[in-house]
RNA sequence: GGCCCCAUCGUUUAGCGGCCUAGGACGCUGCCCUCUCACGGCAGUAGCGCGGGUUCAAAUCCCGCUGGGGUCACCA
């Protein structure tokens, strides 16, 4: 039960070492994202080096799709690294599933020293206990294993026991500076002596995450506000590996503010809006997502929310990060991500645009998906598209889909003025006899018709025949549009529009 | 329940003792631009949780309360 006396790192500029440890269960969550982007700009910012490490350590969660998933995300974002997967480094293999024999060696000294115990009591036992002794059982473990006897020993192995291994806690408070909090002290008593190692010798997370961060040298450890009541025991541990050569010294730590959901709940991994590859579905462009969530805890300048990657890996600092937590607005994301895509070359947001309409089925081999094939079609379609684009690929979609079968939007439809089928029926009269399909003569005819015979308002004239045509209630340039459409799949959409239930 | 974190418009964020009759952005509302929606421009809407201190002066510092969140696993 040594008292805290490893120093704690200065590192600063290329001295500093930050990691993205994520374990690979599931589909990338934003928050996890938010987290690689920090240390990712922090690394960029002081000129020190980036790390990518898997946590791998539990079988029965970890999975191998998720893992090539984190891998792409990354990589889709251009967060580039320096050190692990891939990319190799001194301190290989960087998953953890591959690094047994590290651990194994670690455990060894811990205990040759001293600061691992055995401990036979399983739950069950722990939880008797306190209530015998009148114990809080939430109060946990109560140590009573450090002083375990020979023959005591004996009993349980005869028993046919195998011991779990825990670490000593020393009886003290234990403080840090926290990046983004500052002065954080837990009294001592805080915690009970934890579990490092299953019976069988199977390492937990307590172990080898700190073990890892502590052979690959990492300085400044920028992580989730979920770890925040376990940086003390990691302290802990840190002491104790300090003590037998395995860590030099005790990183920085910095705890994130959480990204929240609807209501005052954690952003769950079965919320949607959770899901990073859902928003690049959406139409989610890399810059634009990852403004956004930079947003969600820092920010560039009190008046300015637009900015690039580039920006940000020139003016980070974790210690301007927001302790608060941030609420992951979807609103905001779709305008922080459409004013990224108004600062695309209209070439750039062509090429962007090309996955999209591939995985709608419009650009394929098929000589009778005419329309989209059309290198003329694609170019004026996405170049219309591109002005009032919020995602990517929304718009384009539309103008170049061979269907007269429109998905309507709730708020167009709730857009709609109660006179809209007459107004689309009226349109659909007065295109009919139209020789000349093009944006110009579509304009004058309906014009001619609808604002001066009928004398309706230009936003109740051309807004049932945008939803009509589209779905939608914005629109690239609705005669251009239509144009683009030709005129069979234009009228065709406006008499669909007529035989379809409003409302 | 113990321990820890957090607290400025609906949301997000600026503010680190006087520049604040609290600024920006998103949202929302209105107007302009356009014979259309959007984009763009202009205007408006709305906030320092409460109570004590400290100070000539507090959104800013301290304490308490309240509220919210997290964590207490042989998960990560």
């Amino acid at each position: 039960m040594d008292l805290i006396t490893a120093p704690t790192t200065n590192a600063t500029g290329n001295e500093v070492r930050v990691r993205f440890c994520p374990s690979p269960t599931g589909t990338p969550h934003v928050g996890l994202i938010r987290t690689a982007l920090f240390n990712w700009a922090y690394a960029r910012k002081t000129g020190g080096t980036f790390i990518f490490r898997i946590e791998d350590t539990d079988a029965s969660r970890d999975s191998e799709e998720s893992y090539e998933q984190l891998v792409e995300a990354l990589r889709w974002l251009g967060l580039d690294w320096d050190e692990g997967i891939d990319v190799g480094g001194p301190h290989e293999p960087y998953r953890q599933s591959q690094r047994g024999e590290v651990y194994q060696d670690v455990i060894q000294k811990l205990k040759a020293a001293g600061h691992l115990y055995e401990s036979y009591l399983n739950a069950d036992e722990i939880k008797e206990r306190n209530l015998a002794a009148g114990r809080d059982p939430q109060m946990g473990y109560d140590n009573s294993e450090r002083e375990l006897s020979d023959s005591e020993r004996e009993r349980y192995i005869a028993e046919g026991r195998e011991p779990a291994l825990r670490l000593r806690v020393p009886d003290q408070d234990i403080s840090f500076t926290d990046l983004v909090r500052g002065e954080i002290t837990f009294p001592k008593g805080s915690f009970p002596d934890f579990v490092l190692v299953r019976p069988g010798g199977q390492p937990l997370y307590t172990l080898v995450n700190p073990v890892d961060d502590a052979l690959m040298g990492i300085t400044h450890v920028l992580r989730g506000e979920d770890l925040l009541s376990s940086t003390p025991r990691q302290i802990v541990l840190y002491n104790a590996m300090y003590d037998i050569g395995v860590a030099k010294f005790i990183p920085q730590f910095g705890h994130l503010p959480f990204v929240m959901g609807e209501g005052n709940k954690k952003l769950s991994k079965r919320n949607p809006e959770s899901n990073l590859f859902l928003h690049r579905d959406r139409g989610f462009i890399p810059e634009g997502l990852l403004n956004y969530l930079a947003l969600l805890g820092w920010s560039i300048a009190a008046d300015r929310d637009i900015f690039t990657l580039e920006e940000m890996k020139q003016s980070f600092a974790i210690g301007s990060v927001n302790p608060n937590p941030a609420r992951f607005d979807q609103k905001k994301a779709d305008a922080i991500n459409s004013a990224h895509i108004r600062l695309l070359s209209d070439a750039d947001f062509a090429n962007r645009v090309l996955p999209y309409l591939q995985s709608a089925g419009l650009i394929t081999s098929d000589p009778t998906a005419k329309r989209a094939g059309n290198h003329q079609h694609r170019r004026t379609a996405t170049k219309r598209a591109h002005d009032r684009a919020l995602r990517v690929g929304w718009h384009a979609r539309l103008l170049l889909s061979d269907s007269a079968e429109v998905e309507f939007e709730q708020a167009a439809i709730e857009s709609l003025p109660e006179n809209a089928k007459e107004v689309v029926s009226a349109a659909l009269e007065v295109l009919k006899p139209l020789q000349d399909f093009g944006a110009q003569s579509i304009q004058a005819a309906l014009n001619a018709e609808l604002v001066e015979r009928l004398e309706l308002k230009p936003r109740i004239a051309f807004g049932p025949v945008r939803v009509a045509i589209s779905g939608r209630r914005v629109t690239p340039p609705l005669f251009e549009s239509m144009e683009i459409l030709g005129k069979d799949l234009s009228l065709g959409r406006l008499e669909a529009f007529l035989i379809r239930p409003l409302r």
